[in-house]
DNA sequence: TACGGAACGTA
DNA sequence: CGTACGTTCCGTAT
């Protein structure tokens, strides 16, 4: 068999892949599906998407060292010209599959992966020449097709992988394979594919004769030439059939052979892999916005490749290498300049610690430190630099860096750029700010390393050596510095300047003084609760598992599913993807129809098990000092809102009378003389009537009634005292789900009211303020139009799928943009005022302090005396916020409610 | 062990 | 078939 020599012994055989690039381009069209794959601008990015992952997945199992895609020109090639019909059946190619073919092949050429076309033959006929080629050279062969013709081309040392799920899931066609599959081996696979036919090509075969008939004749007359030769000894039916159709059995051998003689530019031989354009491949990947394939693909390049590429992103960086005492010449020497820092340590407000820090210019150079074991005369630099607020500096996620720092006993001022809330700025709907993740997207440059958990908080491996972690923070303060520059004038750009200087960035530093104050937290009280909501739970598992005559888990929708609709029967609620809901709203739907008392105890099971479990997060987050201390987090929400985790303050209980007793446990610290919240009442309504310029609703807010009793009045056309109360919550609730795009069929099933009621609710409600309707309508035609929201001081939301074809997508995206400008401006708003307030606080030299916002409220503690002073404060601060919005202040009043005791309950109203 | 879904707390 | 979040538990996939 072996006739000729095997490659010598220590060397590996050369690996050659083929790829039949427009065959598995389509597959991959059809493979996935197209409204799933689009950036987000609309282009269609399926089968791009799904041939660029197949790729990545056969680069990394079959570790090819030659590699070469052929794609077809046209559709007319010397086949159509002997068989007009050939391939005549294919329907047109489906316009969104257009253009991506041309993305494909500007992937490939990132990749240095030659593409080959030849006029007038299909690419099978090219991967047949390079493959029968590289065979006789000695070379491995792989061949990519979904085209069952490739199958003759199969040998000891070809195979075919071939589609037969998706792109994702190849088929490995060996001799054995073709045999076993066919009857017959891939030499003689053409001949059989002539008398059975190829639909997929429009060549018919013979009538009645399927692949086992073909295969029998093929064997028992040794190949098809003496098939035909003695088709008149062929008996019965399909002899006939036979004996009818030989033109069309001989025309399909002879266009289904592949040519494997053609004169190509390239040969195996110069089909080696070569190195990537990375930038250029970051790039496309970019545009594609393929974020995860991107990964798939750089996670491939082994380490050595990875090391090298890394060097080469950082070779321009100079780590300066400091004698004892150094550092503070090498900061005089960058006076006045901004320089980009890195700080390594773990920023929880609880628990802060720094142990390293790298500090980087603009030119290249960088310094990293060892906080653990730096030199005084060092440490009296660096603390001297950090805190000189004429020394600039920016940070990825300051506040973070804040804390650490802070656990040394390190002050840091003078940050003047956070490439974190920059991003942010840019790019609020994105999930994560990783540095790493900005350097690939904005310089194109890959930090390595730090393995992805590199958000600047306890990411660094102590067991790593510590140069080789210096080096890593230099790169890091390298990226953040060059980010700078970049992300600057991205927020310029986009006219965010203001918003960032302003406000994000001081506020950053509030909010980091409120996660370091904490609240204090009656400790002994909340306990006690824990034993009461405790034993309710019992009580209520107890009752409910009497009632069933068993103990299933009251936690599992899946296991209360079973106990509901099987065991008790009760009538179906609203489906959801794993069976029937089981939420608190069905369940009582379903206690008013059945009165059954298992859903009573159910309900009352679902009540305590939840209190109790929040006492208990709360109780374990209580710090050593007694307080707890939460992080705001400022680049989450896509609005500008804040939010709170580690514990979640801002979702406390206080509808029920059993939840409002943990707010009681939120109490005033020692040393301080009350708590103080004070709240905006009815903010977004307010943002509403400013936004849309209705007179009404502006002169419902002017008038200073209660709004809902005087929207409802203007509705109903009765006098604001004769409003009753039914129609005062249908309005109340109309008025809110305005802001979040309620339809009418929704505020129908929340009023449980008839749709064709809600309907007419809605009507008349435009038509007492048309300006309301009128701003909701042309709040989303120019989002459309522009690509984004924007609030009152000019924060941006994206929302490209308000031009998508795909209707859900699109009217949740509309939904998002009626909401946006109203819940964002309100953030703004409450920002504002949380300036206002720390910074009054400090002209007056109080020492009370902020602790809490949650959206629409602050909490203060006051130092005693401080009282009045305090209240008077916020409510000046918080109304005057409504002053700062850019073309004069709002045109309705920013009415504030301020409550004063001893726990957050007892301040609350 | 990691992840998505369901449920539910807040504004 | 109403926006924005965070946390917990369950069940399944890994």
């Amino acid at each position: 068999m072996a006739d000729r020599l095997a490659p010598v012994s220590d060397a590996q055989p050369a690996r050659l892949l083929l790829i039949d690039g427009h065959s598995m381009a389509y597959r991959a069209f059809f493979a996935l599906p197209v409204d799933k794959f689009a950036t987000s601008s609309g282009q269609p990015t399926n089968a791009v998407f799904g041939f660029v992952s197949m790729l990545a997945n056969l680069l990394r199992d079959e570790a090819p060292t030659h590699v070469a895609v052929a794609f077809d020109l046209g559709r007319t090639t010397f086949r159509t010209e002997e068989y007009e019909a050939y391939k005549g059946n294919r329907d047109a190619t489906p316009a969104p599959f257009k253009g991506q073919v041309d993305v494909i092949r500007r992937v490939l050429e990132t990749m240095h992966i030659p593409v080959l076309t030849k006029e007038r033959f299909e690419a099978d006929d090219i991967l047949a020449t390079l493959s029968t080629r590289a065979d006789a050279q000695g070379m491995q062969v792989l061949i990519c097709s979904g085209d069952r013709d490739s199958f003759q081309l199969v040998t000891e040392d070809v195979t075919v992988l071939y589609p037969v799920k998706g792109v994702s899931e190849l088929a490995r066609m060996t001799p054995a394979a073709v045999e076993a599959k066919y009857g017959v081996g891939p030499a003689r696979y053409p001949d059989l594919a002539a008398l059975v036919g190829e639909s997929s090509d429009n060549l018919p075969g013979i009538p009645g004769v399927g692949p086992k008939t073909a295969a029998k004749w093929i064997v028992q007359f040794d190949g098809l030439e003496n098939v035909l030769a003695s088709a008149d000894q062929v008996p019965g039916k399909a002899g006939e059939s036979l004996r009818d159709n030989l033109e069309q059995v001989a025309l399909n051998r002879r266009l289904n052979a592949l040519i494997t003689d053609l004169e190509l530019p390239l040969g195996p031989e110069d089909l080696e892999a070569r190195a990537w354009d990375r930038p250029a491949l970051h790039a496309i990947l970019d545009e594609l916005e393929f974020r995860t394939l991107r990964d798939r693909l750089f996670a491939m390049l082994d380490d050595e490749e990875q090391a090298a590429s890394v060097d080469a992103a950082a070779a321009k960086l100079d780590v300066a290498q400091l004698g004892d005492g150094e550092l503070g010449e090498w900061l005089a020497q960058r006076a006045g300049r901004l320089l980009g820092l890195d700080v390594r340590g773990s920023g929880a407000p609880a628990a802060p610690d720094a142990w390293g820090i790298a500090i980087a210019d603009d030119e290249g150079q960088a310094v990293a430190l060892d906080l653990q074991q730096i030199a005084p005369a060092d440490d009296a630099s660096l603390a001297a630099w950090l805190a000189d607020a004429d020394a600039p500096k920016s940070i990825h996620g300051a506040k973070v860096a804040w804390h650490a720092l802070a656990g040394r006993g390190l002050a840091l001022v003078g940050v003047v750029f956070d490439t974190e809330l920059a991003a942010y700025l840019c790019q609020p709907d994105r999930r994560a700010y990783d540095l790493a993740d900005l350097a690939i997207g904005y310089l194109r440059r890959e930090l390595g390393g730090d393995d992805g958990s590199s958000d600047g908080q306890g990411a660094l491996d102590l067991e790593l050596d510590g140069s080789d972690e210096g080096r890593r923070a230099a790169v890091r303060a390298a990226a953040v510095r060059d980010l700078t520059d970049v992300l600057d004038g991205e927020v310029g750009d986009r006219g965010l300047s203001h918003l960032l200087t302003d406000l994000e960035l001081p506020l950053q530093d509030v909010l980091g003084r409120m996660e370091r104050t904490g609240i204090a937290i009656d400790a002994d009280y909340l306990s006690s609760l824990e034993r009461s909501f405790d034993a309710t739970v019992r009580e209520a598992a107890a009752e409910a598992y009497a009632v069933i005559g068993r103990e299933v888990n009251l936690g599992s929708p899946k296991q209360l599913q079973e106990v509901l609709f099987d065991q008790l029967g009760m009538p179906k609620t609203k489906k959801i993807k794993t069976g029937y809901t089981t939420d608190a709203a069905a369940l009582t739907d379903l206690f008013g129809r059945t009165q059954h008392p298992f859903l009573e105890h159910l309900l009352a099971h679902r009540d305590a098990i939840r209190l109790r479990q929040t006492v208990e997060g709360l109780l374990r987050s209580v710090a050593p000092d007694g307080r707890i201390h939460t992080t705001f987090q400022q680049t989450i929400a896509a609005t500008g809102r804040l939010s709170s985790a580690d514990p979640n303050l801002q979702n406390i209980p206080i509808r029920t009378e059993a939840g409002r007793q943990i707010r009681r446990a939120f109490v005033v610290g020692d040393g301080y003389e009350t708590l103080v919240t004070a709240d905006y009442s009815q903010i977004e309504m307010r943002i509403m009537a400013h936004l849309s310029g209705d007179e009404g609703l502006i002169e419902a807010f002017r008038s200073g009634e209660d709004l809902h009793s005087y929207v409802g009045s203007r509705v109903f056309g009765v006098p604001t005292t004769e409003v009753s109360a039914a129609q005062r919550s249908k309005i109340k609730a109309m008025s809110y789900g305005l802001a979040y795009g309620l339809s009418a069929y929704g505020l129908s099933q929340q009023l449980s009211i008839a749709p064709a009621e809600a309907s007419a609710l809605m009507a008349d409600y435009f038509e007492r303020f048309g300006g309301v309707r009128d701003y909701l309508t042309s709040v989303v035609d120019e989002a459309r139009t522009t690509g984004y929201t924007a609030t009152i001081l000019g924060r941006r939301r994206y929302l490209p799928d308000l031009t998508s074809d795909n209707r859900q997508r699109r009217e949740v995206a509309e939904r998002m943009a009626l909401n946006a400008p109203i819940q964002g401006s309100a953030a703004d708003l409450i920002k504002v005022a949380m300036l206002g307030v720390d910074a009054e606080l400090t002209k007056q030299g109080l020492a009370s302090r902020l602790l809490l916002q949650v959206h629409d409220e602050l909490v203060v503690e006051v130092a005693t005396g401080e009282r009045d002073a305090v209240e008077a404060l916020l409510r000046t601060q918080m109304a005057a916020a409504g002053d700062a919005v850019p073309g004069g202040p709002l045109n309705v009043p920013l009415d504030v409610s301020v409550g004063v005791g001893a726990s957050w309950h007892e301040a609350g109203h």
